[in-house]
DNA sequence: CGATTGGCGACTGTCGACAGTTTTCCGAAG
DNA sequence: CTTCGGAAAACTGTCGACAGTCGCCAATCG
């Protein structure tokens, strides 16, 4: 369900949802820089450009806002959101909450199966940090983040990380350049998966304090530069 | 109390958003068990009955779906969400995460004003469980942890607190009784401002740990019951 | 020359309508 | 009496249209 099928925007599609469609094209465009922060995005023009009537672009509008990636004025429509450095930090600051509080619950119920799909995956990573491009080896790196709270079993837990997980994408592609080159990745993602072998709460804790400091640093930092 | 007359949506006020009104009334009608879980919500019923057209009552709709109220199926519409005992456990899980989280941000900036503003809502808690009815209870006590969570200084946090706020009032009126007397408001909550006070975060954690989980055990237990 | 106001254009909020699909209901067959 | 099937009803997805509102720009006044 990731961004296979990323720019269909033409007015071939009739298959799916029409709103599903919509809102996929918007979060392309959004988090591929497309449209720019804080940008307003007229619904007639969107639904002209999309060869669709207005009533699935609002939905599709609605959707996103909900989702972090669009926020709505009452009579002036919609705006691309614009994240500061402030709310860049509480994303971050939630996300190790949330990710803490994951990787707690994983240790209790931590196995040779679930060890074995995240080392494939940071393995994965370490490959796509060689050849892919930048957006690619973020969404790896999401998908790693991703199994691991999966695996703690809470599904409400994973719902809340897919929420900032969608405002994240809105500020990566700002900062343009990653630093998930295969020695970070390393560096910064087998002590995790070490943590965990080790079953020790604490040393988890610690690895996975010292995992979201690193990138919130580097995020921050890059959005401090790019506004 | 019909949908049609409920509110007093005649002429007076009609300067606000038809969809804020529909969600607000659709809000009130949920979490009143006016409408059951699980019962589908006719779209062009309820716009009849509310005196507008679809597309505000869609939009609402959608809106609830976001906040967890209402769920939906392609072409089969909206239907009241029903939550069953795994899922309330993990909105518990995830709620004491972040209220665990909350507190640990919260001890570091703790002050008199902060303390003064939680005492004087645990003794409006304890006011109102001797005259109020249940639902006034349970409203003063989500504004009690809505207070702890909103002085973290983290908005995000804030956000997805109410998240699960608006799926907690979900089942809430599903268990019918509270156990909000003014001994178990005393017993479950001075402890936590105790615990602020003394401004260790281990005694933090094990007042909220504590406080959580017997309202979960409650919850749930009644939840079990109701089914 | 700057501030204010009026008009013009564009846009959002809302509505009713149509087409395709799902559900329901009723009759017939086993 | 139960089950199957088809037609009708109801519903959702989508569309185009209209009215009220907001922003911009020009014309006017101090």
């Amino acid at each position: 369900m990731t961004a296979s099928n990323a720019f269909d925007k033409g007015g071939i599609i009739q298959q799916r949802n029409l709103v599903d469609q919509v809102a996929d094209y918007l979060t392309q465009a959004i988090i591929s820089q497309y449209y720019t922060p804080g940008e307003r995005l007229s619904e007639v023009q969107l639904a002209r450009d999309l060869g669709v009537s207005r009533a699935p672009v609002r939905e599709a509008a609605r959707l996103l806002e909900s989702r972090g990636l669009l926020v709505s004025q009452p009579r002036r429509g919609f705006f691309v959101r614009a994240l500061d450095a402030a709310e860049l930090n509480d994303i971050f600051d939630l996300r190790l909450c949330l990710e803490r509080h994951a990787l707690a619950r994983l240790v209790e119920t931590y196995d040779a199966e679930k060890e074995a799909a995240l080392r494939s995956q940071v393995e994965l990573m370490c490959e796509v940090a060689l050849h892919d491009n930048d957006s690619r080896k973020i969404e790896e790196d999401l998908v790693f983040h991703r199994m691991v709270i999966s695996f703690s079993g809470n599904q409400r837990l994973l719902k809340a990380y897919d929420d900032i997980t969608h405002e994240l994408r809105l500020c990566i592609a700002l900062i343009g350049k990653t630093h998930a080159d295969p020695d970070s990745i390393s560096t910064s993602h087998w002590p995790l998966l070490d943590a965990l072998a080790s079953g020790d709460p604490d040393q988890c804790r610690e690895a996975i304090d010292y995992h979201i400091g690193v990138a919130q640093h580097y995020v921050v930092k890059g959005i401090g530069e790019a506004l």
